[in-house]
DNA sequence: GGGCCCGCAGGG
DNA sequence: CCCTGCGGGCCC
């Protein structure tokens, strides 16, 4: 598997290959040396807000395909505090110290950066009088928002001293042993005061959120963020964001924010116009730690001493300087009467036993789902990940919902794809591997022939299919021989659904007017070409729509029980091995698809094993034999698929007169059609073109009732209803006053095409 | 070539 | 949550 390695700054992107699902981050760094020239020592790698520690594999963060991987540069030779961060981040997973992975340098990172002066006036300042110093945008103790430096998180904070406007002397109101510290101008701001309702949070809008980037599902600090996407169900609201870290245009990307009702708006400076003495609402920060919750009243041995829990005389405690845990010297054995004047001092746990198994053994203690995969417990020599099996989805099709019956909008009959997981994709067959997707009281939406049961016969418009179940998989497997009789439940009852007769789970039945039934887009995969000549040469190819014409229980091969379906062609374009229908395959310019990126992982991993057998001519082991078979195979392939005629004139996208007719008709989208229909020349691909000119913005989705804003901006209703309800009158594409007695009528002309288009796209919303 | 066996996705 | 499954790569 290969995966996308961006610096912070987005300006450099470069592929890594040669990955596994195992593959442990200290592996990934060296390959990230090797493409970016970067030390693994100087390498802070994040994944989706997530900092990625040695000892775990890319499975343990859930790394998929294709994803990115941000990587942030530390400065070669910086300071001290770049080693002890590195040290809390590592202990930060293993939960052995304090808070939510947030590292105590982390908090003091101004120690390095900012002038100090100590006061010796500690705790925190509210009701102060406020002072004007006669210049800049803050008044002295004024409540202010301050920028830790090294982190790019807000605290609360107090101004307690101003040098003309650029120099602020703040005081964080948590962090008292910080004494007073000197941060300009641009790195304070009004406290935060104002917490935006959910319908107020637009994409593309930065406000501040709590994020915590080593546990980002706690609580954590809080950060200035972008929106990304915004995605709302019935049951769930989901925010992703991105976080800027300081104005160096540090960011971490698709970071999910957890506390969607704690999000505020950022202040402009000066906006308080020094009026804000008294603090607002305190804003909470992730617990230091996670075990006590901070409780001053609760014993623990996590953050406390390690010997008894007492939170009592932290002048007495003793860190560890191997886990960093505390003892208070009176708990030790024997007990200590004085603090050690030694630099190092290590616990007795850590003094006997070194052994770091159990940490580990820890650290890859994981979510209860991954703890129930077979890979956590089985000791799994074996590696795996490395190519398309294991991989999930990177897109969804929205366009369709996954109940619907009949062909996909915009993915015409012989359209071709090398694996399954892409034919998922494309909304076309949804299941990962399974043969029929179906819902057993509703009826199948599709169905694959890979010659998975050898009693299937295909004749091309029609062919025999075979019911799954029968079989034992115990042992984690996904097909076996029949062990057992089938029964007529679950997808085998859903495609009996299809036929044009009522169900009966004994005999079967005959379609009366077998054109009558359900539709079943049908793929042939070219695994079934060891059994029928229909099968495509190469990958998964959409064939069309199938009707169940009959079904009936029968004995087969194996001599169990199976359930069998005759099924028949019902669709006007013409099949793919057809004379027109392969005529119409060079129409289209149909060539199959690969997976993006996937012939540079194929070609890469070629030309590395052409390395390698130039610099080992002597000893090709059998498993660097094959790989490079296969590879050669894959790349043979493309190259034939790249030599598609170019200049070959394309079937444009035929629209019905009715259809331009209402196009006409919709003047107010007259600008957004006139660009559209440029891309009718593309053929299918238009309608790849349409969903993006009529998406809406708030729900990322093709839009469903449309109201088309005199900015000429189009909106689902609901999504528009949902703003107002809210009290935001506003566009949400363009921020245009709509008015708060705006009609929403419904653009009736543009919803009549898009339902034409794309039949079934607003089922269920 | 063939057995083995992994996560993902979906329904129930 | 659990169960199922006409993929697909590893390894003998």
């Amino acid at each position: 598997m290969w995966i996308q390695v961006r610096t912070m700054d987005g300006k450099e992107t470069r592929r890594i290959d040669g990955l596994s699902k195992l593959t442990l981050v200290q592996e990934l760094r060296a390959k990230i040396h090797e493409a970016f020239g970067v030390e693994a020592e100087r390498q802070r790698l994040f994944y989706r807000g997530k900092q990625m520690e040695d000892a775990h594999s890319l499975f343990d963060y859930n790394v998929g395909l294709n994803d990115i991987i941000q990587l942030l540069i530390r400065q070669a030779g910086s300071s001290q505090s770049t080693v002890r961060k590195e040290k809390d981040a590592e202990l930060s997973d293993t939960d052995s110290g304090c808070g939510s992975g947030q590292s105590e340098s982390d908090k003091n990172s101004n120690n390095g950066e900012c002038a100090m002066e100590m006061e010796g006036q500690a705790g925190t300042s509210t009701q102060l009088d406020l002072i004007d110093p006669g210049y800049g945008l803050y008044k002295i103790n004024e409540c202010v928002d301050a920028r830790d430096m090294n982190m790019g998180a807000w605290f609360e904070a107090v101004t307690k001293a101003a040098e003309e406007d650029v120099i602020y002397h703040i005081k964080y109101e948590d962090y008292p042993e910080n004494g007073i510290v000197q941060l300009r101008s641009k790195d304070i701001r009004p406290r935060a005061r104002t917490i935006l309702q959910w319908e107020q949070l637009q994409v593309g809008q930065v406000v501040m959120v709590n994020y915590n980037p080593d546990e980002p599902k706690e609580r954590g600090y809080w950060y200035d963020a972008e929106i990304l996407r915004k995605k709302e169900t019935r049951t769930i609201k989901e925010i992703y964001t991105r976080i800027l870290l300081g104005d160096a245009g540090d960011s971490l990307t698709d970071c999910k924010i957890m506390l969607v009702d704690e999000i505020y708006q950022i202040e402009k400076p000066g906006s308080a116009g020094g009026a804000v003495s008294e603090s607002p609402m305190k804003r909470q920060n992730g617990p230091e730690c996670k075990h006590c919750k901070d409780n001053p009243n609760k014993e623990c041995k996590q953050c406390a001493c390690h010997t008894c829990g007492g939170k009592q005389d932290p002048e007495k405690q003793l860190l560890c300087d191997e886990c960093d845990m505390a003892y208070h010297t009176y708990c030790l054995t024997p007990p200590l009467t004085i603090v050690p004047e030694d630099e190092d001092w290590y616990c007795p746990l850590c003094k006997i036993d070194t052994n770091e198994v159990v940490l580990a053994g820890e650290k890859l203690k994981e979510s209860k789902k991954k703890a129930k995969m077979a890979s956590a417990n089985s000791a799994c020599q074996r590696d795996w990940g490395k190519g398309m099996a294991c991989v999930g989805r990177t897109k969804e099709c929205t366009i369709v919902p996954s109940n619907h019956y009949g062909p996909v909008p915009g993915v015409p009959v012989g359209n071709q794809w090398k694996f399954r997981v892409q034919v998922s994709e494309s909304g076309v067959h949804r299941p990962h591997v399974a043969g029929i997707h179906g819902r057993s009281n509703d009826g199948a939406y599709s169905l694959v022939l890979a010659g998975g049961y050898e009693d299937d016969v295909d004749h091309g418009g029609d062919f025999t299919y075979t019911g799954s179940g029968g079989r034992d998989l115990s042992g984690n497997k996904r097909t076996a021989e029949q062990s057992c009789d089938q029964k007529l439940t679950n997808m085998n009852r859903a495609l009996a659904l299809n036929c044009n007769a009522p169900i009966n789970d004994k005999v079967g039945a005959d379609a009366k007017d077998w054109r009558a039934g359900k539709p079943v887009r049908v793929v042939r995969s070219a695994k079934g070409r060891k059994h029928s000549k229909y099968a495509p040469e190469e990958g998964n190819r959409y064939d069309g729509i199938y009707k169940v014409a009959k079904y009936w229980p029968e004995t087969g091969k194996s001599g169990f029980l199976v359930w069998r379906y005759l099924l028949k062609r019902d669709d006007e374009e013409p099949a793919p091995w057809t004379k027109d229908g392969k005529e119409r395959l060079k129409k289209l310019g149909l060539t199959i698809q690969y997976p993006e990126g996937y012939l540079e992982a194929v070609a890469n991993k070629d030309k590395e094993n052409k390395k390698r057998e130039i610099e080992d001519p002597e000893t090709p082991s059998k498993g660097k034999r094959k790989r490079k078979s296969n590879a050669n195979e894959f790349t043979s392939s493309p190259r034939s698929a790249k030599g598609t005629p170019k200049k070959q004139k394309l079937e444009a996208f035929k629209l019905t007169a009715e259809q331009k007719k209402i196009i006409k008709e919709d003047e107010v989208n007259k600008k957004l059609w006139d660009e559209a229909l440029l891309s009718l020349k593309d053929g299918p691909k238009f309608l790849l073109k349409l969903e993006e000119t009529f998406l809406c913005i708030c729900c990322q989705e093709v839009v469903f009732q449309p109201i088309t804003t005199d900015c000429q901006h189009n909106v689902c209703k609901s999504c528009l209803q949902r703003s107002f309800k809210a009290e935001v009158y506003t566009c949400p594409a363009c921020r245009h006053d709509i008015g708060k007695n705006c009609s929403m009528v419904v653009n009736k002309s543009l919803q009549t095409l898009l339902t034409q288009l794309f039949p079934g796209y607003g089922n269920g919303r």
